[in-house]
RNA sequence: GCCGACGUAGCUCAGCUGGUAGAGCAACUGAUUUGUAAUCAGUAGGUCACCGGUUCGAUCCCGGUCGUCGGCUCCA
C-alpha cells in the first residue's frame, strides 16, 4: 500500500476494500509468483491494485484470484501492524524484489514505516485495516486494464485489477444491480437501438451523425436554449468554422493548446486552422466597433461546433469525441459588474439544467495555478468575485485549489442523474488573457480606454456530451417535451386510418410531433413497438372511437387512460409538454 | 498514444482442436381487419473489418492496419 493514500479519516468501508486489496495481492502472488506490488488503494466504487504481473491476465484468471481470495478469507487470517526501520523494510522488499515498494519507501519521510501482514504476506502499508481475513465477507473482482506506474506514461504499464466489496453480501448484490442498470443505460446501446445518433467508425472516428430522432430532441434543446438565452439578454451570433492560424497565435491557442489542435491546412499558401474554440471569434465581433461603458455588459452565445483532436484511446460515444458543439458564450463587462453576472450565469444554469430534471449540484471553484497569466490583483478581484457571487446565492461549494485555468479562476458545476452518478458541464472561466491579446477596449465615463473582463461560460458544455447524459439520466424514455416522437396514433384496423390521419394532421400543425402506426398488425403488437420506442403517448383509435369522435389514451408510464373527446386530449398534450416535466 | 480484449447478415449473437457459415429479431412477399407489450406462412440477405503470410485449403493459425470496448494519461 502506497503510504501517501491514506488519510486520517479513514471509513469502516475504506478499511474493508483496502484490506481486500490486500487478500487481492496476495492471492495473485500465490497464483503468480514473481508478482511485484506497486501501490493498491480503496477508491469510491471499491479498490485496485496495480502490479507488475509475470503474464497477462484474462477475465477467466479473475475466477481464480477470487477462488484463492476465498480461501483467505476462509482461513480468517488476523491483520497485524509492524514498525520497522527504513533498513529493515528495504532489507525485507529488497529479498522479496519488490522494486516498487523500494521506490515508495525512499519517498517516505522519516526513519520508520509500517508494514501490515496476514499469513504470509506483508505490504508496506500505513493502514489501518480490518482485524482480519474473515471480515471479508462479500467481494467481487471486475476487471483488468493497464494502467502506467505512479500515473506517469513514461513509465512501466503495469496490470490493475479492479474489485469491489462490502460488509453484506446484499450490499455487494445491490452494487452489481445498479452496475446492470447503468449498462441497461448506456447511451451507445440505446442510440442505437432508440435509432437517436451513430458514429462514422471507419470514416471518422469520435464524429457523431445525429439521425433524425436524435436531431429532434437536438432541436428542441437548442429551441430551448436559444429562447432562454435572448430572454437573459444575450445575443446570438455564428461564426465560421475554420480561420487563418494567425487567429490562434493571437489567440495564444497555438502556445497553449497545439496539442488538442488538428493540423492546419494550406489554402493559397496561408495555413488556415479549423477551430478549436469559438472565443476568438466572439471577441472579433465584440471588437468590431467601440463600445461604451453603458452598453456592457455585452454576451454573445452562440451553439459553435469545434473541433478537437483527442488521442484515439480517449473516446468515448458521445461523452467524448472530437467534433462537437459548444453551447459557448463570452460576456464582456466592467469589474464591477463581474460578480452580477456570475450570479446571473449561476441562476440561469440551474434553472436551465433543472428543467431537464437536475436538481441536485455540486459547484467548485478553482483558484490560480502555478503556470498562469495575469497580475495578483486581477486574480484576486476575480477570485473574489466568483466567491461573492457563490456566496451571494447562497451555494455551498468546494474550493479546488490551483485548479483553475491558466488565463483565469472558474467556477465548475456537476450535476447529478437519475442513479446518483455526477456530471460536470457547466462551467463559468474568467479570462485575463484574451482581452489582453487582442486588445480590446470600452471608453469608460471619463472618455479613458479601460480594458474589459471576459468571461466564458458553457451550461451544456457540449451538445453530444449532454445529449449523452441525457439519453442514460431518462434511460432513454425521454419526457414529452423533448421525445423524438410525442405522440403515436394506432389504428385498430383500417377503417380509421382516414380518421386518425386527419388526427395526426392537425396535430403536426400545432407543431406536435405526431405520427401513426398504419400496418396491418394487431393493437398489441402496434403497442409493444411503440413502448420499446419509448414513446410517450399511444393514442388507440378504433371503431368506437372513431364513431364519437373520440380517442383512448395509453401513457408509456401510467398505461391506459381511457376515452376521452380528441379535444380534451389535445388539450391535455399540450399542458404535458408545457409543463416539461 | 499506451496495456488488454474484441470485430461473423440491418440488430443481438452461435460457429469444438483449419475443410469457403447458422439462429432469433428486423426487412420483403402473401394470408389474417385484429381492442391495450409479439398472428401465421414463405422469401431474400454475409468478399466472416481490411491487407499480407503459413497451408492443398483460413472466419478459425501468424503479422500488420483500421475501428470498438475496459482502463491509464488527458479532457467538454
Amino acid at each position: 500500500m502506497f503510504e501517501e493514500d491514506q488519510t486520517e479519516n479513514y471509513s469502516p468501508l475504506e478499511r474493508l476494500r483496502h484490506s481486500s486489496a490486500h487478500v487481492m495481492a496476495d492471492a495473485v502472488q500465490t497464483l503468480f509468483p514473481g508478482t511485484k506490488l506497486a501501490i493498491g488503494p480503496a477508491i469510491e466504487t471499491g479498490f485496485y491494485y496495480d502490479m507488475d504481473v509475470p503474464r497477462t491476465l484474462t477475465q477467466e484468471d479473475l475466477e481464480k484470484i477470487e477462488a484463492v481470495m476465498q480461501q483467505i478469507v476462509d482461513r480468517n487470517e488476523p491483520f497485524v501492524r509492524e514498525e520497522v526501520s527504513k533498513a529493515d523494510a528495504v532489507e525485507l522488499f529488497k529479498k522479496r524484489g519488490e522494486d516498487y515498494k523500494l521506490e515508495i519507501i525512499a519517498a517516505i519521510p522519516g526513519d520508520t514505516v509500517t508494514l501490515f501482514k496476514h499469513g504470509n504476506f506483508v505490504d508496506l502499508c500505513r493502514g489501518p485495516h480490518v482485524e482480519a481475513t474473515g471480515k471479508i465477507a462479500a467481494f467481487k473482482l471486475l476487471s483488468v486494464a493497464g494502467a502506467y506506474w505512479r500515473g506517469d506514461e513514461k513509465n512501466k504499464m503495469l496490470q490493475r485489477i479492479y474489485g469491489t466489496a462490502f460488509p453484506e453480501k446484499q450490499q455487494l448484490e445491490a452494487y452489481l444491480t445498479q452496475l446492470r442498470e447503468a449498462e441497461a443505460r448506456d447511451h451507445r446501446k440505446l442510440g442505437k437501438e432508440l435509432d437517436l445518433f451513430s458514429m462514422m467508425e471507419d470514416e471518422g472516428p469520435g464524429l457523431i451523425l445525429w439521425h433524425p430522432k436524435g436531431a429532434r430532441v437536438r432541436g428542441t434543446i437548442e429551441d430551448f436554449w436559444r429562447a432562454e438565452h435572448r430572454r437573459e439578454g444575450y445575443e446570438l451570433v455564428y461564426t465560421p468554422h475554420m480561420a487563418k492560424l494567425d487567429l490562434w497565435k493571437t489567440s495564444g491557442h497555438v502556445d497553449f493548446y497545439k496539442e488538442n489542435m488538428f493540423s492546419p491546412m494550406e489554402v493559397e499558401g496561408q495555413d488556415y486552422e479549423i477551430k478549436p474554440m469559438n472565443c476568438p471569434f466572439h471577441i472579433r465581433i465584440y471588437n468590431s466597433r467601440m463600445h461604451s461603458y453603458r452598453e456592457l455588459p455585452v454576451r454573445l452565445g452562440e451553439l459553435g461546433t469545434v473541433y478537437r483532436f483527442e488521442r484515439s484511446g480517449v473516446l468515448h460515444g458521445l461523452l467524448r469525441v472530437r467534433g462537437f458543439t459548444q453551447d459557448d458564450a463570452h460576456i464582456f463587462c466592467r469589474p464591477d459588474q463581474l460578480q452580477l453576472e456570475v450570479e446571473q450565469v449561476l441562476k440561469m444554469t440551474m434553472r436551465f439544467l433543472g428543467t431537464f430534471g437536475f436538481k441536485e449540484f455540486e459547484l467548485f471553484l478553482s483558484t490560480r495555478p502555478e503556470k498562469s497569466v495575469g497580475s495578483d490583483e486581477n486574480w484576486e478581484l476575480a477570485t473574489k468575485a466568483l466567491r461573492g457571487a457563490l456566496e451571494a446565492q447562497g451555494l455551498a461549494f468546494k474550493v479546488d485549489p490551483g485548479e483553475g485555468v491558466f488565463y483565469g479562476p472558474k467556477i465548475d458545476l456537476k450535476i447529478k442523474d437519475t442513479i446518483g452518478r455526477m456530471w460536470q458541464c457547466s462551467t463559468v472561466q474568467v479570462d485575463f488573457n484574451n482581452p489582453e491579446r487582442f486588445n480590446i477596449h470600452y471608453v469608460a465615463e471619463d472618455g479613458s480606454r479601460q480594458r474589459p473582463i471576459m468571461v466564458h461560460r458553457a451550461l451544456m458544455g457540449s451538445l453530444e456530451r449532454f445529449f449523452g447524459i441525457l439519453i442514460e439520466h431518462f434511460a432513454g424514455a425521454f419526457p414529452i417535451w423533448l421525445a423524438p416522437v410525442q405522440a403515436i396514433f394506432l389504428p385498430i384496423t383500417d377503417q380509421q386510418n382516414d380518421y386518425v390521419a386527419g388526427l395526426v394532421t392537425a396535430l403536426k400543425e400545432k407543431g406536435i410531433r405526431a405520427e401513426a402506426d398504419y400496418r396491418k398488425e394487431k393493437i398489441g403488437h402496434k403497442i409493444r413497438e411503440a413502448q420499446l420506442a419509448k414513446i410517450p403517448h399511444m393514442v388507440v383509435v378504433g371503431g368506437k372511437e372513431q364513431a364519437a369522435g373520440q380517442v383512448s389514451l395509453r401513457s408509456r408510464r401510467e398505461g391506459d387512460k381511457g376515452v376521452m373527446s380528441f379535444d380534451d386530449y389535445l388539450k391535455y398534450l399540450q399542458a404535458e409538454i408545457e409543463t416539461r416535466m
